[in-house]
DNA sequence: TTGAAAGCGCTAACAG
DNA sequence: CTGTTAGCGCTTTCAA
């Protein structure tokens, strides 16, 4: 009783197999496989055969099959909170340099700070049979990710500090870079300052939040009175305009502002501009992150640098390191940042 | 003579599969597909089994598996020239916003203006069986994408003009883009213009190089003459910096700059100013692509701006087009740039 | 509505 | 050194 099975719709002239290979060069299918994979256990000549098959069908070996069977997985997902970004594009590369060392390959993707998207990804992921993947968190909520690493798929958190043992996580100190910016802004007098923060979903924004409200507690001021929070939905140049633009709206608007990034301090520096107020004379700025162009501004941005490359290097060694042969203990990693002093805020020399 | 076969190399316990499921919940392996793929196929109380089974084993299926066996297809890859140029993840944003409506995931890659790592890629996305793929190409040899093509793999030019019929492609007109860019220098009687390009692989600067020397001789200047080309080996600050000071070193550098793209602009500004020349009075620039903070640098930079979102949606719609039924037709899109004047050319009333 | 079985393309034993 | 074969996890007939 032999019946057919259900065939795979096809998009044009089925692509060639290992099978179509052995027959073009008069060998078994398992020769060709050898080849492919111990070409040193085959003869010259049918090497020679095999090969010249290969190139004529243009074979390409089918990477499901492969690791259907093998489970050979070179493939790392990362998961950013937002690729448009440029620490986070520059954290990539340092993460794309180190997978490449080490021949592996690293597939990107934006949650945009959506949890949802973040769920999709991180499940196309595992479906895809990923080595593991290296996730900035859209949420507070990590079991998702835990169950992830208890089902065997690697996971380290990116710019997120673990909150559980079995997690590892590469990370910058958010609080203490938070409490540097805010810090400086009083030390040049301002005793009321805005915050432009993004969700309290997003583990930077909480730091961050925790960071100035230590800073402002230190200083002997009362947050409730000193810190004026505003919160925009995304951490963009949008963000930016559309918090400056509620700050002005709703009156007796600080003196000084900090923004959760840099993207964000952009927006809010432009709406300053529009709304005719100069920086930082009517408005001391601060931002997160010091990108590429924070010092090419108008106004040059005092920001909060950080070590963005290695945090995507070593986010990446760690992987490698956890999935490879040992299965290394899970680490907590977390570098300090740096206050980089420009004219926004008014304290240059 | 019954062998055992090879196993898979195992992380941790064996990853539940589909007749896990079946065992668990007391029923056929068919079964659990029926109600993973046709729930409706199933009685409420089985599927109810079988859902509690799957929850249970924290069960997720094998894509290697379902699209070896079914060709289920909803994955794309991009390869972009610099993931860290905000014109590429501007384009990406584009991209992934017309696959999410369509179901569909992105799988995102750089190539960094590298053949080979484009090459590593293109393979790569091959074997995992996508969709199609999305590629601004880091080669001007497009025999490779041709090939894929032709094996039936959906293949859209990004941001490059097909010059092939059988390769569709989204692009916005360079050669009129830095045409409009040199003439607008002209206007501002600058007679010797530098032009800071990158390698001639890559399609943005030799289009972007051909409208500058048809500006010149429009103008009835000897592009010899008139054009002083520097060429850096990559397209983002640092390359802008390394120009520029190749340019100054060259002495009898000429009044004004054109820069292949604002990412190297913003380097070639850094450099000028670390020289002590003032931008546009010693030195007019001018970039292209019009990045978000373009508007918002020291000198806000003249520049070319591009429908970038667009171009991402539209490839994505192509794509997802040509892939579907019916199999369209291969097409040529091509935008049309627009200038946008600033003070770092001078030429802002 | 459910179960049995074929087979997608590949790798890795093992026999010859 | 080469061929044969089992089986990875899944979808999809077809029969019951």
């Amino acid at each position: 009783m032999v019946t057919t099975a259900g065939r795979a719709p096809q998009r044009g002239p089925r692509r060639a197999s290992i099978s179509d290979v052995a027959q073009e060069a008069g060998v078994s299918l398992g020769t060709v496989s050898n080849v492919l994979n111990r070409p040193d256990r085959v003869s010259p000549t049918t090497r020679a055969k095999v090969l010249a098959a290969i190139e004529h069908l243009s074979f390409v070996p089918n990477g499901s099959a492969r690791q259907l069977r093998a489970g050979t997985i070179t493939t790392v997902g990362a998961i950013l909170l937002d690729i448009a970004n440029p620490f986070f594009t520059e954290v990539a590369r340092g993460i794309e340099d180190r997978l490449a060392q080490a021949d592996h390959t690293l597939m990107l993707a934006s949650s945009d700070e959506d949890p949802e998207r973040e769920a999709r990804y991180l499940r196309l992921f595992e479906e895809h049979g990923v080595l593991g993947m290296l996730v900035t968190p859209a949420s507070t909520d990590l079991e998702p990710l835990l169950e992830l690493s208890r089902r065997g798929v690697g996971v380290v958190l990116l710019d997120r500090t673990s909150p559980a043992e079995e997690l590892s996580s590469v990370a910058v100190d958010d609080v203490a870079g938070a409490a540097m910016a805010v810090e400086h802004l009083l030390s040049l007098s301002h005793r009321r300052i805005a915050f432009i923060n993004g969700p309290q979903s997003i583990a930077q924004c909480v730091d961050r939040r925790a960071g100035m409200v230590r800073a402002l507690e230190a200083a002997g001021l009362d947050p409730d009175e000193a810190m004026v929070e505003i919160t925009v939905s995304s951490l963009n140049a949008e963000g930016g305009e559309a918090g400056v633009t509620e700050l002005l709206a709703a009156g007796t608007a600080p003196s000084a502002l900090f923004c959760v990034n840099d993207l964000t301090a952009l927006g809010a520096m432009r709406a300053l501009r529009s709304h005719g107020l100069a920086i930082p004379e009517d408005m001391a700025v601060v931002g997160y992150d010091d990108v590429n162009f924070a010092s090419m501004l108008m106004t040059p941005l005092t920001s909060v640098r950080q070590p963005t490359r290695q945090l995507g290097e070593v986010a990446a060694d760690l992987l490698l390191k956890a999935a490879g042969p040992g299965m290394a203990a899970p680490q907590r990693i977390e570098f300090q940042p740096e206050l980089v002093v420009r004219a926004s805020s008014g304290g240059a020399r």
